[in-house]
DNA sequence: ATGACGCATCGAATGCGA
């Protein structure tokens, strides 16, 4: 089973690339970041044809929206993270089966947090929060739980072109990176370093200044699984196709196969 | 230090992303 995660960066922009990667990568799960469209404007009908009749969609407009596409049908979906009362679309969750039993998928636009210090990272923190405490839960009630999407968040010094030049700015800041931790304290992990993989690998790369073709980018996009979960994970990778396409989104899409 | 690129918005200059 694959199960990928994709900031798609405005889904009206960016459909037909989304048709063109699940027609090259026909996954079993398609979990989208920043559709920037409002729930009416979402195109079910070409998503449908290209395979997945199931979705979950909780858009926004001009910000934001999340949504999850199936081939499978979709159980229980929740938006938004419950108990923490938000303005914004970043949160959808659902369980759909698969070979080894029923996965609950978690997936979020977390918060951009634009500047330490400003109010914008203030809301990152207490998001951050809500999200941690909601996931505690989830993780009580299953055992197979994935947690994807655009964390905004690099992990370690690693997942960035440049770590001292940018030490404590935005996707940086020990803050950022101690709300990560916690979250594998709940027994999540890192797929993507359950493997070998190659130096600078990223998932997310500037418009500007070339930042693709310098590879000037950051690993900002995750996908964590539960500790039932660990044993079953062949792979982890990242497809830097789509970014060398014309008009690409700026994240690569990250697939996780079990 | 700033802006660079791209997307969205009742239509142009601005907010926002990361």
């Amino acid at each position: 089973m694959k199960i990928t995660t994709w900031n798609v960066n405005s889904l009206t922009a960016r459909l037909q690339h989304v048709l063109d990667w699940l027609a090259a990568n026909p996954v079993d799960v398609l979990c989208l970041q920043e559709l920037k469209l409002t729930d009416d404007k979402f195109p079910l009908e070409a998503i449908a044809a290209a395979g997945y009749p199931h979705c979950g969609v909780f858009g926004q407009k001009t910000y934001n929206g999340v949504a999850m596409l199936s081939r499978a049908p979709l159980r229980d979906v929740v938006k938004n993270i419950t108990g923490f009362a938000d303005e914004h679309s970043r949160v959808i969750a659902a369980t759909v089966d698969s070979p080894g039993g029923e996965v609950r998928i978690v997936n979020g636009y977390f918060v951009n947090g634009q500047e330490p210090g400003s109010e914008k990272f203030a809301y990152k923190m207490r998001w951050l929060g809500g999200l941690n405490a909601y996931l505690c839960e989830e993780a009580k009630k299953h055992a197979r739980l994935v947690l994807l999407g655009d964390f905004n968040i690099t992990p370690e010094d690693r997942d960035s072109f440049d770590p001292v030049g940018l030490k404590d700015t935005i996707h940086h800041t020990v803050e950022e990176r101690e709300h990560f931790r916690k979250l594998l304290q709940i027994g999540l992990c890192d797929t993507f370093r359950l493997f070998e993989q190659p130096e600078k690998s990223y998932s997310w790369w500037d418009y500007r200044m070339l930042g693709y073709q310098k590879n000037r980018g950051l690993r900002i996009d995750h996908i964590l699984v539960s500790e039932r979960m660990r044993g079953e994970v062949k792979a982890c990778t990242i497809d830097r196709a789509p970014r060398k396409w014309e008009k690409p989104s700026d994240h690569a899409p990250v697939t996780l196969e079990i």
